[in-house]
DNA sequence: CATGAAAAAGCGGCCGC
DNA sequence: GCGGCCGCTTTTTCATG
């Protein structure tokens, strides 16, 4: 892992989203491309970029290799595709000596997306989907009995964006 | 990575509920494929599911026409792509009675990934991402000039999954 | 880093079952 | 609705300047 410096975070206003060491303004186009279009090719990314298909090829090539490209997938409307409930679960540890095992055990329950550790209150903020409420129920069952925690659920009722 | 599906006795997603979702365990097998890697081409969907190329074919573009397959997009590490941070944004109107303007006027505004809407105190949950943290109190000025509610953050210290 | 080639692969439409 | 075949198109890759 390479050791950043401690550039001072005040804010450049001509550097609105790009920061990071090494991605200039043609790698934050090339991943925002991706992230409109995952399947968008080597020459469309080299159009909308004014590159070259091989140059485009070689910064793709290197977005991933450096792990900022994790990988490709489908976007999925959950809501049609037979898991209609989403929420988020606030959850605080009972026992905090083994906080830092929880997000290992809840990585593998099923209907588990997202698993956010916060400052504040809750140690952990996960996103769950399930595809009725009694599942939703069973679920939040299965993590109690997996992990020492008391949780407390925020069901989403609609996804704006 | 963990798929959904815990088969319990009282819900069932998979069957053909004729008016909703004619969504058949092999679509289900194709959603999750292309969740996890969405640049699986025709024939390795073939080959996962059992299913012939122009099968598999016709099921995925039901699947795109039916909107239950939004698009395809690139999985981008956003720590590492210069917005280092995330945050949850909980937002209650001050006034209720415009309360369904507000995801409109939020939609626009530069770093607010999503917005959920809860059932709970806050009538809504933005997941928002900057590139520093005077970028977030930026972003939460922006908010409270835009639409008239109170926030509360509650930033993310670590994405697990 | 751009250009140009060759090679490979995916896609879509046809057929019959 | 499913499965197999074939031709077309596109993409990728690798050479070179």
């Amino acid at each position: 892992m390479s050791v950043q410096n401690n550039r001072d975070d005040k804010d450049r206003a001509d550097e609105p989203v790009t920061s990071s060491a090494g991605i200039d303004a043609k790698d934050v186009a090339i991943l925002n491309l991706l992230e409109a279009d995952g399947r968008a090719t080597l020459s469309q990314l080299a159009k909308a970029t004014g590159l070259s298909v091989s140059a485009a090829q070689s910064r793709v090539q290197k977005l991933e290799k450096r792990g900022i490209i994790r990988g490709y997938a489908a976007v999925i409307d959950y809501e049609r595709s037979g898991l209609p409930i989403s929420a988020f679960v606030s959850v605080t540890p009972l026992d905090y000596t083994r906080e830092s095992e929880i997000p290992n055990k809840l990585h593998d329950i099923d209907g588990i997306i997202s698993c956010y550790s916060v400052a504040g209150a809750p140690s952990f903020v996960l996103l769950v989907r399930v595809a009725s409420p009694s599942k939703l129920e069973e679920l939040l069952n299965l993590i109690h009995r997996t992990v020492p925690v008391s949780t407390e659920s925020t069901v989403i009722l609609k996804t704006y964006f």
